[in-house]
DNA sequence: AAGCGAGTTGACTAATTAGTAAACTATCGG
DNA sequence: CCGATAGTTTACTAATTAGTCAACTCGCTT
């Protein structure tokens, strides 16, 4: 098999930067080729239409988060610290996002799934697939939370979902006011929500290491 | 004066109904023009942009909606019953657009806002403008909640903004998953993230004459 | 009935769009 | 060094796009 390339990585990167930072029907084909230093030749020769190249690049994406996710959420670390861990490690991405390019981008799947979900039906499939994976994660440490009496919590799934909600219309609400802040208050939010006695939310900031497991 | 025509009014539906129901990438100006019933001089006759159109319309959008806002968070209402009432205001809006078109919609200033806010500075804040106005009502119901003593929200305007973004996710859930089901449940998960006890819950749902000033 | 001003029309441009197709080239196994 | 495989390039099309413009028409006022 002669002359690998990794030229098909470089057009899903591209496109995930553009689409994230700008929207997808304001992407052009042209604009990710040329973003990704390929010719449109080698855009349809590897996808078939810019809506595979979403597919395909939502996909590689999560793939490439899926790792630092299994890592965060890791059942060694006490229930509600992966969740204060995920949202810390949240809000830096966002903050070191936006100094990069200026503008608070929120979450690319809900932005790309609420701007043509309708209407394409295999991208609206992929979002919606990708953020229930992404949802199972907030689910199980709250199962967890809840069975370590950390919380009360008797439906999980439920909880999640609300959880869920909070969290992505927190990223949503800062990409529309371009405000990284407002995001630094999302563990503190969320430990609200899911009804953490104040007390026990200054444990998890400096963790007892009797709960802690191993890291 | 001669000659009056509602042609303005036409458009700025049209393009509300479009890009709420499809994006505002996918909608163009041909098609907004179409489904008013006018001709593109007609539309270039009353804005100059596809973008100024845009911010025209959300705003006679809101001023609509400013009517059953305040009818729905009057002070004469008991402040937790605003909430309920307003939550099932949109689940019914969002049940019937759904049975028109299809599609779960959602919050059309999240999705516009969302989607190029960070492009179009003009729209993105129309946008910031109209969300911040909506808030207030929340913010407003807190705080008379936590005067009465139903809630504790000693800073109403933090916990407005967790309602906020838990129901502003709620319904680009909604939009991602095209489910209306999910919203019945907004009035329930409201109660739950402010705190207030279930017992009191049930209260809400068949008001007590006596905290019910007015209607 | 004249004429003015608000609104309408349709034909136009120039740019951009997604997608095509065929010729080309580099690389590797044999 | 040959030839197949894997990828690249360029030039193209056909449709759609936002926006322009000058001529038009309707209805009200005087």
């Amino acid at each position: 098999m002669p002359r690998k390339s990794d030229a098909k990585e470089r057009l899903m990167n591209a496109a995930m930067d553009l689409i994230w930072e700008n929207s997808y029907g304001s992407t052009s084909v042209d604009a990710i080729c040329e973003k990704a230093g390929a010719k449109k030749g080698s855009f349809y020769y590897f996808f078939e239409s810019k809506s595979e190249l979403a597919v395909a690049a939502l996909e590689a994406d999560w793939q490439q988060k899926k790792v630092r996710m299994d890592e965060i959420f890791s059942a060694s670390v006490p229930p509600l610290e992966r969740l204060r861990r995920y949202f810390e490690h949240v809000y830096e991405g966002q903050k070191k996002r936006h100094g990069e390019c200026g503008s608070v981008l929120g979450c690319p799947y809900c932005t790309l799934g609420c701007e043509i979900g309708t209407k394409d039906r295999a991208i609206g499939e992929q979002v919606h697939k990708i953020l229930d994976r992404n949802a199972r994660y907030f689910e199980s440490a709250i199962r967890d939370a809840h069975a370590q009496g950390l919380i009360s919590a008797a439906d999980a799934k439920a909880k999640a979902r609300m959880l869920v909600a909070f969290f992505r219309g927190c990223l949503t609400q800062a990409r529309i006011e371009n405000d990284v802040q407002s995001l630094r208050g999302l563990a503190a939010g969320a430990l609200e929500l899911l009804g953490v006695q104040p007390g026990k939310r200054t444990v998890l900031k400096n963790p007892n290491p009797k709960t802690q497991i191993d890291d």
